[in-house]
DNA sequence: TTGAAATCGTTCGGTCCCTGACGATAGGAT
DNA sequence: ATCCTATCGTCAGGGACCGAACGATTTCAA
């Protein structure tokens, strides 16, 4: 285990800067890694895949979870994608404008407004959705299956604490 | 080492509805926890800590680089804070209206710009990164050192992939 | 030396994203 | 029956974010 890699060149200038100012730096190196990650990798697939169909990450994700989840209410949608009531308003609306998704109002509850994905949204999805995982394949290409979970594992240990 | 972790309900579900499919798990769980925890991360910080000074996540992390290394060309800039050129100009702009950083001619080259913390700017991030840091601390506080580390190395080969 | 190409930061158009406020609907209590 | 309160989705406002296009400046080659 831990085999040598690299610090970026950024990190290790950081960690010079704040040396000695009593910082927890594998705290420091664990939290920023995990942005530097993300944000690398969303705009990976934004450039690379996404763009292709003119859907953006967040774009992709909820017409994922739709088709995952089947229809789903604008409340429940937006928390399962990890984005808030109003912004999922605007990234449905944008959905509509590609064909994507509709919306239909709930049978019981006027207040209530159901999103679902149009059959050309599903088709979308089935398209993307295994070349998203072949880059995500590729992207782990350099860690093992076991580092890939422990990798997971660290990951949800950190949600369950950060989401308590 | 390993210990049980229990999945989130929506990662079971998701894994049962694209199994059979061919999909790679591991790379699928690997990444995908990745932007949950830099999404649910973010926004605990924005909430709990950078709202208090009117900082979003990116003006932070400008700021905190200007702190680090100095006075820096936008250029330079923008790719040490993970953002676009175009973005970075109105995050300074943010920031001169905070007064936090101040954009200043470059000596030599008059399409270059000089941007760096204000004295304000540099309390601000003073005050700040430790509290920063202790969230940091905080969230990764089930993990032990040697899993932080082993956290950040896996993170590091995909940044180092994915960055190729 | 002068014109072409490269590079700089900004602007523009569009989407994402949040909080806070809002109108509409629902449900429970009196 | 009629309030009071909770909950729903949307809108408004402000900032973040990107790619593309742009003017200004610099650099290099002829």
């Amino acid at each position: 285990m831990s085999r040598e890699v690299a610090l970026t060149r950024e990190e290790r200038e950081a960690r010079a800067r704040v040396e000695g100012l009593g910082i927890d730096i594998d705290a420091f190196a664990a939290v920023s890694n995990v942005f530097r990650v993300a944000n690398a990798v969303r705009n990976y697939m934004e450039r690379n895949l996404l763009a292709e169909y003119r859907l953006s990450f967040s774009g992709f994700t909820v017409l994922w979870v739709l088709w995952v989840w089947g229809p789903k209410e604008s409340n429940v949608l937006a928390e399962e994608s990890g984005i808030s009531k109003s912004t999922l308003t605007g990234v449905v609306k944008t959905l509509e404008g590609l064909g994507f998704a509709a919306r239909r109002p709930h049978a019981a509850d006027g207040r209530r407004v159901l999103v679902e994905a149009t059959e050309a949204g599903l088709a979308a999805v089935r398209e993307i959705f295994p070349r998203f995982n072949a880059l995500e394949g590729e992207i782990t290409r350099d860690l093992s299956t076991d580092e890939k979970a422990e990798l997971a594992r660290a990951l949800r240990v950190m949600l369950h604490t950060v989401e308590a």
